[in-house]
DNA sequence: GATACAAGCTACAGCAGATAGAGGTTCAAG
DNA sequence: CTTGAACCTCTATCTGCTGTAGCTTGTATC
C-alpha cells in the first residue's frame, strides 16, 4: 500500500495535481486508510506514470482520458490510440511551424535594434506597426 | 471618437478582451458617453495595435505592459525593449526544442504502430513505459 | 417624436491544468 | 506517549481570455 507522497516520488507529480486527477476522474478513487488518508496500489502508480508520460508528451487530459480508456479495453482495435496520437503529432507540427514564424521576426527584430534610445527603437517599432512584419502570424496561442 | 466595436473590429480583438485590458490596467480607462459606453481616440486604437501585434509574437502580457511603458517615455535606452524581445525569442527557441523532441517521439510512436490490437499496441506501450523513450521530454508545459 | 434594433453595458462563470496556502488531522518512528 | 513529517479538505490563484444573462444606449428611419 502508497501513500500519496511515494506516488508523488516516484511519478515526479506534485501531491496536488494527484488528488487533482482523481477530482477530476482521471485517476480512479483511491482507498482510504481508517483515518482518511489515500492509499493506492502499485496499478494505480503504473496509470499515474501513464498520464504523466502522456501529459509530457504534450496529450490533453481529455485525450489522456481516451488513451487511458482504450487502454483499459486491450481487446478493441489499435486504430483509435493511433489517431489519437496522429493528431496530436499534427498539432505539435503546426505549433512548430508557428513558432519558428515567431522566431524568425523576433530575430529580425532584435537584430536591426542598435542600443539607442527608445524613440528610434526597432524593437518598439516594429511592435508598433504590423506592416514591418515580412511574415504572417495571424493566430495568438495556437 | 470611436466605439469599442470600432476598435473591436479594426484590430481584430474581441470586444470583452478591449474591456479586459482595461480592467487590467494594460488599456487607459476609456472617456465614457453621458448614457456611459466607452469612446476611444485614434491613440487608444495605436495602444490596442501595438498590445495585439505583440500578443502574435508571443509576448506575455507582463512583458507588453513593460514594453508599452518603454514606449510611453522615448527618451530611455532601448536596452531595456531589447532584452525583453531577446528574452522572447529565447522562450520561443527553447519551446521550440522541446516541440521537436516531441515530435521526434510522437513519430516514432506512430510509424511503430502496425494498426493491430490494443493489446499490443506500440503506442499505448510507449505511453505506458517511459524507458522506451529515446529522448528525453522532462518538461510539462514550457 | 416614436420606434426598432444593433451595439453597448455590468457582473459573473468557466476553460486548461495545475499550484499554493490556511488550518486542521493522522501516521509511524523512537 | 510524544513528536513531527506527511496527510486531509477547502478555497483561492495563475494566464489570457471567452461566453452568457439581463439590461441600457445610440442611431437610423419613419
Amino acid at each position: 500500500m502508497l501513500a500519496i507522497g511515494t506516488l508523488s516520488r516516484r511519478t515526479g507529480t506534485k501531491v496536488q495535481t494527484i488528488r487533482y486527477y482523481e477530482e477530476i476522474g482521471l485517476m480512479n478513487e483511491a482507498g482510504r486508510t481508517a483515518g482518511g488518508q489515500r492509499r493506492y496500489f502499485e496499478k494505480d502508480l503504473d496509470r499515474l506514470a501513464f498520464i504523466r508520460h502522456s501529459r509530457q508528451l504534450g496529450f490533453s487530459l481529455d485525450s489522456i482520458r481516451e488513451l487511458l480508456d482504450l487502454s483499459d479495453n486491450p481487446s478493441q482495435s489499435c486504430a483509435e490510440a493511433d489517431s489519437i496520437a496522429r493528431r496530436q503529432l499534427h498539432q505539435v507540427e503546426q505549433r512548430i511551424k508557428r513558432l519558428q514564424a515567431l522566431k524568425k521576426e523576433l530575430k529580425r527584430m532584435v537584430a536591426e535594434c542598435d542600443g539607442d534610445s527608445v524613440a528610434e527603437c526597432k524593437v518598439l517599432e516594429v511592435l508598433r506597426d504590423h506592416a514591418e512584419c515580412l511574415t504572417e502570424h495571424d493566430e495568438i496561442g495556437a
